[in-house]
DNA sequence: TTTTTCGTACGAAATTTTTCCTACCTTTGA
DNA sequence: TCAAAGGTAGGAAAAATTTCGTACGAAAAA
């Protein structure tokens, strides 16, 4: 299913840090986000258990959220949606975008390059 | 400002189409995206009119709508919102997963890599 | 002229998303 | 033992977004 705004910003926690309870989540979001209430980051998870997008071990006291899918599978089903409706599915309209106007490192670029060769072979 | 996902899709209609009137964009939305209602279209960029993401000309008896700013500067926006969110800012690692899993054209390839040369004079 | 068609304005309802209050349970430590 | 701290559950409200009904005016057609 689709995560929403908020959901998203939760995944990005359990991305990072790994399998989590609510009480971590909640102290990251506040930190590196935004002021937010514990009850809110817990509905929201309870909700996200709900919908699948979360896994829930209940086994302890704390419960311990991870996400369902793996980040790649997540992120790649979100970013082709995003190209799809923003570029119409060409994947290089987006990259031509994303160097052409903005200032990329040199570094960035190589990076590419060399990810680029690789795909050659 | 924000646009919302159903003004997104405006958007889009108008980035494609140009100026266009509420009629216009509501029979595309039809036709390319899902059913909706005139009068849902209409209240919908009234909305965005006066939010100012789109402008509004008034003085037909059929208002003609634009989008306030252009094509590439919304999108960017967007784009880097994204890679900010999604991949911490690093442009290369959204590059990776677009070509990483999926089964890009030799062509689209290509594309970029003629493009990166440009970038290098 | 009169009717029909096509336009905008606007309120309100429906839906989705987000937030938080409160009840209640378990664990901890004084 | 028992109060305090920290946990979950769940309802309900608030906010944001989306949808649509309806009133009404202008233009076009009959």
């Amino acid at each position: 299913m689709e995560p929403t705004k908020s959901e998203l910003e939760i995944l990005q926690v359990l991305w990072e840090h790994g399998p989590s309870t609510v009480r971590f989540v909640n102290d990251k979001l506040n930190e590196e986000k935004r002021a937010v209430q514990y009850s809110s980051t817990l509905k929201l998870m309870q909700i996200m258990a709900e919908k699948g997008i979360v896994i829930r071990d209940e086994s302890s006291m704390k419960h311990i959220y991870s996400p369902a899918e793996p980040e790649d599978k997540t992120k790649s089903a979100l970013l082709e949606r995003f190209v799809d409706s923003m570029y119409k599915g060409s994947a290089s309209s987006l990259v031509m975008q994303l160097f052409g106007n903005k200032n990329t490192s040199d570094e960035e670029l190589n990076e590419i390059r060399d990810f680029l060769k690789t795909l050659e072979q």
